[in-house]
DNA sequence: TGTTTATTCAGCTTTTTTGTTGAATAAGCG
DNA sequence: CGCTTATTCAACAAAAAAGCTGAATAAACA
């Protein structure tokens, strides 16, 4: 029998503690790829990239649609909401201090508007 | 030389994805505990759990005090604030609708108030 | 000082992850 | 149909993760 079940949550958090797979996620908030188009972005052999993505395709973090002969990738987000809602839930300050979380929500907002 | 450089977001969102992990932070939100105590907890020795307290320091998340011939662990929760900036800043539907955060804000929060 | 308690360290499996290269598949193009 | 392009699959190797047991350390207690 096995001893752990990996549940959604263990795989959305295992899918972005890889440095590629994350940059893989930013850019496909931007604009949608096909692998061999994220492969060229990369140090590593397509191939590599192709395993990237099908584990990034586990957690269900993209959406696959084939066009012609290539595979065209976009960003589905929704898995991220539990994992953001864990970590706000956890996090010890923002737990006894909702406002600060207001606050630094603001702080984050005006951030994101600045640069670029 | 080494491919990858592991970041303190890596070791963050990697510390984040065993449910083992997970559960030892939600318990130090609460209270302290020493290393046997959390043990007590799982099913697995307490050498095991020892790993993964090892394994949440390395990540910073935990805070370790010599008491005795114990140690007690308390939450660093300040290092999710990087997790929680790359969720909230890539999650597509948020960054195009900040008011949709702010509303799932209010959701969560009332939520928790709620719950227990 | 010797014993108990709390914890890590060391050594050993097993499994998973991350990369490689080469072969297979599938669609479009001449 | 045969060639090119895009992608996955298969087999492999190296490294990391996750568990175990047994030994070492360090503090407290009799």
């Amino acid at each position: 029998m096995p001893k752990t079940y990996h549940t959604k949550l263990d795989r959305v958090f295992a899918a972005l503690s890889d440095p590629t797979r994350r940059s893989i996620l930013e850019r496909l908030k931007e604009k949608e790829y096909s692998v061999m188009q994220l492969a060229e972005c990369y140090d590593m052999s397509f191939q590599a990239v192709s395993k990237h993505i099908i584990s990034l395709e586990k957690a269900d973090l993209l959406i696959r649609r084939k066009e012609g002969k290539s595979y065209i990738f976009s960003f589905n987000s929704s898995p991220l909401d539990d994992a953001w809602i864990w970590i706000t839930r956890n996090n010890k300050f923002w737990q006894h201090n909702f406002d600060s979380l207001q606050h630094f929500l603001d702080q984050t907002h005006r951030k994101n508007m600045t640069d670029t």
